[in-house]
DNA sequence: GAATCTATCTTTAGGGC
DNA sequence: CGCCCTAAAGATAGATT
């Protein structure tokens, strides 16, 4: 009866391991949901300590893959959050890397003049762009989340055009704003 | 020679703390920058060691929140599989149940609230954006014309971008026309 | 702010149930 | 798969530069 003998150190505690891929698929399933759990952990950590947004996305290495997500205040809204804005850095294995930035400050006020003369041809063409744009955002809250996709060839150069206009007067009058004010209260971006 | 006096322990070395909201704003950025580091060398290791889709997104809690994202073998592919709902083995697993722990803390808990309160003040924020815009276009034809010397500090940073999201929307879907439209051979559109 | 240092605190490899 | 255990590896709070 009974077992005699105390099992032995048995362990001789975690062992260094490089990383890289680990073969043994048994292993390798067992590592994975540790440190899945552990990374969940940690961004749970990461959000609370300092109220932040964070989501994390991790796909179980078996054949028949699960997929697995925890985020704050939720995955979906860090995602939405995500493809709404801008990535601003950081890359280490991979990442999607997209960034376009053209800037260029045509202050043409002889255009502008030009511009003048045409307004009654223009007019009409504007009139007809604000009807698509309305109707390209009649499902969505506000115009500027206007599908685009559904804008032809016809109208949007000259949208694209008036957007240029009006984001350029933002820029200005923003850039005018913050040499004015030390500290421009909550900007709270995304 | 040589440095007689040993430095002195400077350092008590790390110190326990319990994971609830840093008030500090300065000791929260740091805490931030340092474990946001952690949480993604831990993600990359996951990838590596078995071989898993991961992914990472985190915005900085500064107000001018930034975004950092890690991803293997990218972001992108990351988010698309989720979205897809890519999961054989279905069963998606846990999302933002962390936020509810046995805490007896006021404080953590009225941070808590404050940040799952973000959300929702954004999309408040967009509105009160929208209704502001519409003021500034009251006397004129279309919104894009929005007299942007009425709009203050307060909505002016948003509204930038997400004037600036349309504006990429609109430049790419106008690239991709420019790139079908000049030769119509292939007909076979949608 | 970011990089360093140090003394802990936390995670986890390996093994057993 | 899960959870428990041990001890070594790794992460990091706080202070300093």
């Amino acid at each position: 009866m009974l077992v005699v003998a105390r099992p032995r150190r048995a362990s001789q505690g975690k062992q260094r391991i490089d990383i890289c891929y680990i073969q043994n698929k048994e292993r390798r399933q067992v590592t994975f949901s540790k440190r899945r759990k552990g990374l969940f952990k940690k961004a749970s950590e990461l959000a609370q300590l300092c109220g932040a947004r964070v989501a994390v996305i991790a796909f179980s290495p078996a054949e028949r893959s699960r997929a697995f997500a925890i985020g704050a205040p939720s995955v979906d809204a860090v995602l939405h959050a995500y493809n709404a804005g801008e990535v601003e850095g950081d890359v280490e294995e991979e990442v999607s890397s997209w960034l376009n930035q053209d800037e260029e400050d045509d202050d043409c006020r002889s255009a502008v003049e030009a511009a003048l003369r045409q307004a009654k041809e223009t007019k009409a063409r504007m009139n007809a762009i604000g009807e698509k744009v309305a109707l390209a955002t009649e499902d969505r809250k506000h115009w500027w989340e206007a599908n685009v996709e559904q804008l032809g060839p016809e109208e949007l150069p000259e949208f694209a055009r008036a957007l240029q206009r009006l984001r350029d007067n933002v820029q200005r009058h923003l850039h005018k704003l913050s040499a004015a004010a030390p500290l421009p209260p909550q900007g709270h971006a995304q």
